[in-house]
DNA sequence: TTGAATGCAAAGTTTTTGCAAAAGC
DNA sequence: GCTTTTGCAAAAACTTTGCATTCAA
C-alpha cells in the first residue's frame, strides 16, 4: 500500500494498485517515491530529468530503477512514451477517456498541449477508409512560438 | 557531376547539386551509390537497411558513411528523418509540395501513407490560434491494418 | 595541390540487462 | 520463505567522431 501524499492523482494510484495486483508485481519505497515526483513534475520528463530531480531530494534510486518503474508505468498503461525529434523520450500521464496533442516550439523548446475533436475525428475518417482499426495516434506541431517568432 | 541512371528523382539530384555547390562540398562514388540505392528503395529506410542492402550489391560503404550522407541529405532538407517509437529513425524523401502522414500497423509494422488537406487546414487553424508559426509536423495514427485486424 | 570524403575503430547517448543483495508480502 | 525489486556495472543499440588515408576538382 501507498502511504503518502497523492493528491489529485487518486485514480492514478488506484489503477497502478490494480495493475500491480493484477500482475502479481509489488509496491516498494522507491517506486512510491519515483512516481510521486513524476506526477507532481511538468508533463514531458524524461528519465534522466526525473532520476536528476530525484536525486535534489533525499532518494537516490538508480537510474535503471527510473527506467524500470516509468517502463512498468507504460505497461500499465497510465504513462504515454514519445520522441519529440531530440533523441531522449519523454513520458506523460495519460489521464483516461482525455487526449491532446503538442505544438512544440523549435526555438525555446516549450510544449504547448491542445485538443480539437474535429482533427480526430477526420482521422478516423482516414483509417476507416483504409481498413485501418486505429488505436491511438500522436500529432506533433513543430513551429516557433508567439514569443521566439519575434526573436527571428 | 552524377553519370548513374537517376530517373524520376531528377528534381532530387538536381537539388543535390545546387546544395553541395552552395556548401562546397564534393560528389562522390560512395555518395552516390548511397543515394541510388536510398532512391530506388522502399521508402522509411533505416540506415541500417540501407547499409545491408549496400553490402548485397557491389559497394561497401561504412555505416559511418551511410550515416553522413544521410545526414547530408537532412541538412539538404531533401529527405525527412522520423522517429517511428521502435528506436532506429527511418528516412524519407522529402518531394517539394507534397506532404503526407503515416498509417503504421502494430501488427505487421506495415507503414501506409495519406494525405489529407483538411487536416492539415485545420492544423493550421489550431497553430494559429495559439499564436504558433507552424514548420512542419508529423501524424502517425496507430492501429491494424485490414489484413493484421482478422487475426487478432 | 588543397580541402573534402572515406573507412575503421573508438567514443557517445540513451536504454536495457545480469546478478547478488535487499525488501515486500 | 519465496518472489520481486534494487543498485551497480556491464552490455546493447543506434549514431557520431577522430584520424590517417584516399579522392575530387
Amino acid at each position: 500500500m501507498v502511504d503518502t501524499v497523492k493528491v489529485g492523482h487518486e485514480w492514478f494510484w488506484e489503477r497502478l494498485d490494480q495493475y500491480l495486483a493484477k500482475s502479481q508485481l509489488k509496491h516498494s519505497k522507491q517506486r512510491n517515491f519515483i512516481i510521486e515526483e513524476f506526477l507532481q513534475m511538468k508533463t514531458h520528463v524524461s528519465a534522466e530529468e526525473l532520476y536528476s530531480q530525484l536525486k535534489t531530494m533525499d532518494h537516490n534510486p538508480g537510474l535503471a530503477t527510473v527506467y524500470r518503474t516509468l517502463n512498468l508505468l507504460k505497461d500499465a498503461a497510465l504513462v504515454d512514451q514519445k520522441q519529440f525529434s531530440d533523441g531522449k523520450s519523454v513520458f506523460e500521464v495519460m489521464e483516461p477517456g482525455s487526449h491532446h496533442d503538442h505544438l512544440i516550439c523549435l526555438t525555446c523548446h516549450k510544449v504547448i498541449e491542445f485538443e480539437n475533436e474535429e482533427i480526430e475525428r477526420l482521422q478516423e475518417q482516414v483509417a476507416k477508409k483504409l481498413g485501418f482499426k486505429l488505436t491511438k495516434h500522436s500529432l506533433e506541431l513543430f513551429g516557433h512560438c508567439s514569443d521566439c517568432v519575434k526573436t527571428l
